[in-house]
DNA sequence: AACAATTTTTAGACTTGTCTAAAAAAAATA
DNA sequence: TATTTTTTTTAGACAAGTCTAAAAATTGTT
């Protein structure tokens, strides 16, 4: 088995690895709030048990090993996120830190037996897609509000910002996973957009518009 | 914040201290598989800290702070273990291992939610007493079997041995948590005894009886 | 192409928790 | 009480993971 400090790399490449095709060792570093220093170490490390590809100065890479391992706990963090919001009655936005420590716990039978205790969900509370043993997921195409066209409508499906604040803005402004959205204004001026939701008008900035993310 | 290991020793030290006043390095050693002089390290660390009386030679004792940690441990152990068996279906004897890494899980309102989830429950599955949150529970009295007397009864009501083939014999024996029994009979020769079971008929060992725990 | 800025790596140190081997203290025994 | 046995502590070492400071490599800029 990995080591808390090795599963958490591994997930940080794995994540970082979803914008480049390489991660670089800044790019990690600030990932884990760690030193540069200190992830050349943890890399040579990993590199070494074949779980990441790493040639000095050019970055890391996951092995296939490295990447089923990482959507491991990443499945593990996900199910663990359903069942705080669905079972315990826990917010979106308050359930990332306890999935955190969660996803490292390490019996296989326990997830098997947590996932069909929920009926087998498919996207977290952020409609993130979860992974199945096998690290196996479809990859839904999502995408940003901001690319719609006037009239244009969609489901909300996901978000790119998982910070508090956005998800309790979200919240409080109805824009939750499963609502339909339709674009009824553009402002030109500052790319803001006034949505119908269901019934009620929202006008959300472009900013939001990038990162909250529909299916069409 | 506690590391794993000082909390993995708070938890080895009250446990021992069921059993005896002073709790020594060796006990500890034992208990936590590791070797004495890891022991005094650590103790010498605890007693920094003010969880636990120390004198070098003199064994530990556990402060009232110390004792308050240890009981939260406890107390998160035995809910997992409950949650593990009412709402995941796991058997009483596949739980340990699991609540031995869930236990350790900071969350306070993460165990707080559970509680409720499972409508705080008194016991956990193999009939141990759940802690509140300050630490505090009553303390039922239980007599092992082997202390009754032809023709009395009792309610099965906890085990003193926590091993997975001691309870999977229980089990077998459907002498479990909640089960009424008498004894009918107790043979002079090896002090087995005669057990009638709600209905059916059980021959259990001295060794059995000494193990297995009732209230009258 | 040469210099400057940035990124990455190396070197050496520190902390936590562990270990073995040896010394010291306590307990048991004669 | 003296001696042996057991327990506990000390001393020194090690592995994991981190850090700072300095060196090396890469990238960017004129």
């Amino acid at each position: 088995m990995n080591t808390l400090a090795e599963e958490n790399y591994l997930k940080a490449i794995y994540h970082l690895s979803l914008n480049d095709l390489s991660v670089s060792t800044n790019q990690i570093a600030a990932a884990l709030c760690t030193k540069a220093a200190s992830v050349t170490d943890m890399v040579r490390k990993l590199a070494d048990k074949e779980l990441i590809n790493y040639e000095k100065y050019q970055g890391v890479t996951l092995t296939a090993v490295g990447e089923k391992i990482a959507l491991q706990i990443i499945c593990k963090h996900r199910l663990w996120e359903y069942f705080l919001v669905e079972k315990l009655n826990f917010k979106w936005d308050e359930v990332h830190e306890m999935a955190e420590e969660l996803e490292h716990i390490s019996s296989v039978e326990l997830i098997d037996r947590l996932d069909k205790f929920m009926d087998y969900p498919k996207h977290d509370p952020h409609g993130d897609p979860i992974p199945d043993r096998e690290g196996k997921f479809k990859k839904h195409e999502l995408r940003p509000i901001a690319s719609l066209k006037l009239n244009e409508v969609g489901i909300i499906s996901g978000v790119r910002d998982h910070t508090p604040g956005f998800l309790q803005y979200l919240e409080k402004q109805q824009l939750t996973i499963g609502k339909k959205i339709k674009v009824t204004d553009i402002i030109e001026y500052d790319n803001s957009m006034i949505l119908q939701v269901e019934g009620t008008i929202t006008h959300i900035s472009r900013e939001v518009a990038k990162n909250l993310l529909i299916v069409i």
